[in-house]
DNA sequence: TTGGGTCAAGGAGTC
DNA sequence: GACTCCTTGACCCAA
């Protein structure tokens, strides 16, 4: 069986996980209290209208708690929304729908820069701590790789050492390939030494295929899911024809879709809808996922 | 109320 | 070296 759902947004509701501040904001505690609040009040509303619908995953939106790993935030989050993220978390959990987060482009732990290293750990420990909060175990936070560097096994080495010692953050964390730097096979080299697994993309393999078939990635990538105990994720899109290479269209072209069903192969398995339609793409899928499953009833 | 400029952050590619 | 793109736009200010 496959489960489909959704990043960060909703264009249906009037719901949002993603109201957030100019860092100068922050001096108005009240201000940022208020507007974590309405996060969570979003969050609540997606969760019960994605449950209702089939929509099994949701990936929220960094800015849940916006600057939340900044030094400048002006109270201890994790206590003061503690309760309210403990009563969302029960909530995802009853309704059964899985949770995500997908840090941006900004969090490298394997930069040589030591402070941009270790910026992104202390960003990354926020995804992680909420997802303690909320008690998803099956939770999982998105990275890519990074930056090579011009030195790509030193990279790879410098991932692999800033996150070692960080057991908090490797409990919910998952590697993806990229369309540019890094392959599914490459990713491997970074999420096998540190026990975590690996997430394939379907468009970024078709541009940076490192010579696999989509088979031979799914191949290599949901077995690595198995030592975590809990279903595997992939991503699908497809190509935005009027766009640079990489950029996502507004829904999933059946083709990819079928490519996608192809070489899972029937493997049970999570997959995340990254379309500019949102939810709207998502329930797409889905639809042809229950007509695909009819149609092969006996 | 609306439109345009701006916003924490890194890295790679292009010119 | 400047600019652009990645993403999930959202905020804020001037008009």
């Amino acid at each position: 069986m496959i489960r489909v759902g959704y990043p960060a947004q909703n264009l249906t509701l009037p719901a949002t996980t993603n109201r957030t501040l100019r860092l100068a904001g922050l001096e108005d505690a009240e201000k940022v209290r208020a507007l974590v609040w309405e996060n969570l009040l979003g969050l609540e509303t997606i969760i019960r209208w994605n449950a209702e619908r089939g929509l099994r995953l949701f990936r929220i939106g960094q800015g849940l708690i916006p600057f939340a790993s900044h030094p400048a935030f002006p109270y201890d989050w994790a206590r003061e929304h503690g309760d309210d993220l403990r009563e969302l978390g029960g909530l995802a959990r009853t309704l059964g729908v899985r949770l995500s987060m997908h840090p941006a482009q900004f969090i490298n732990p394997g930069s040589p820069n030591p402070q941009t290293a270790e910026r992104s750990l202390e960003e990354l420990r926020y995804a992680s701590r909420v997802f303690d909060l909320l008690g998803s175990e099956d939770a999982v936070v998105v990275l890519h790789l990074g930056g090579a560097y011009d030195d790509r096994p030193a990279a790879v080495s410098r991932f692999v050492e800033a996150l070692r010692p960080e057991p908090e953050i490797l409990r919910y964390l998952a590697l993806e390939n990229d369309e540019r730097i890094w392959t599914v096979a490459e990713i491997l080299q970074a999420s096998g030494p540190l026990g975590i697994p690996a997430i394939v993309d379907n468009l970024h393999h078709r541009l940076n295929p490192g010579g696999l078939t989509l088979g031979e990635a799914l191949d290599l990538a949901l077995p690595t899911w198995e030592a975590r105990g809990s279903r595997p994720k992939i991503h699908l899109s497809s190509q935005d024809p009027k766009k640079r290479p990489g950029a996502h269209a507004y829904s999933i072209e059946p083709d990819d879709w079928e490519t996608v069903v192809g070489a899972l192969d029937g493997r049970e398995t999570d997959v995340m809808v990254e379309a500019k339609g949102k939810e709207l793409a998502a329930l797409g899928v889905a639809a042809g996922q229950e007509r695909r499953t009819v149609a092969s009833e006996p």
